[in-house]
DNA sequence: TCGTAAATACGACAACTGTAGTAGATGGAG
DNA sequence: CTCCATCTACTACAGTTGTCGTATTTACGA
């Protein structure tokens, strides 16, 4: 399940605009990239490879072709974030804490907040249905 | 500084083990990934790119060729999570750590022992020497 | 009806990465 | 001195990614 998706910076870009529209045309993507956006054709090149990939799916809607993600935002971040876990810390998720702490990433009042996160979360299911809250 | 190094999972584990060593040659580096490793050839076809990447520099010792990292683990790791950071949650260490807690990653143990941590390298200044500690 | 504008599909090309074979040099064992 | 083991350097090739241009279809407006 979630068969480990690993995105480059640019196509986890691309596919978030879609997570964020729920979907969208090639058309849709490249005005929402504005300003930094690589020519049309190339963005549609991209999605129609995501597709290919296995990443989106698409219909053709009037002559438009919309893409709608397979893959869910968290399942993403987790398999890229456990990907570089695996690979610069040993596997071990508290090896990257305490690089982040290190690192003044996180100070003590961050630490505090998740703290209380924690608390609340405890005896809930765990890695199931969070109510949407990112970004 | 630290021009932005990242590396691919496999370029990773070939620095580190140079990291471990201290430095190394080709045929070193290929004992060390045991059973896993590709053919001699490509470790140092790789370590060569790496190279010229401006990884790692070399140096013939004898009539082998010994590479050193020019790159500190901690950089390349600092980049690279900075980098995942960018991409995945909004350059926001936060919403890493949140992300974390969520998906069970790390416990509220773990989080008094990086607390206790905290408290400990408060004061002190962060992120320059630290005694070797993880794996 | 005809033409223009827009969208898609397809092909091309340059890096980068992983993979490895081959050629050529060379040092050491016998 | 000769030959084998070994090391490096070079070349090659496939797959992925980023980047686009071109060709073709097509819908809509004048």
């Amino acid at each position: 399940m979630t068969h480990d998706t690993r995105l480059s910076d640019q196509q986890y870009t691309l596919v978030s605009i879609l997570w964020r529209l729920g979907s969208g045309s090639a058309r849709q993507v490249h005005s929402a990239l504005g300003d930094s956006a690589p020519a049309y054709t190339t963005v549609a090149t991209l999605l129609t490879r995501l597709e290919k990939k296995g990443v989106l799916s698409s219909e053709m809607v009037g002559r438009e072709r919309v893409f709608h993600p397979l893959v869910a935002e968290k399942d993403v971040r987790r398999s890229m974030l456990g990907s570089l876990v695996g690979t610069l810390f040993g596997g071990d998720p508290k090896a990257l804490l305490a690089h982040m702490v290190r690192e003044g990433d996180i100070d003590q009042d961050e630490l505090d907040k998740v703290r209380t996160m924690l608390d609340r979360h405890d005896t809930a299911a765990p890695g199931s249905h969070e109510p949407g809250d990112e970004t």
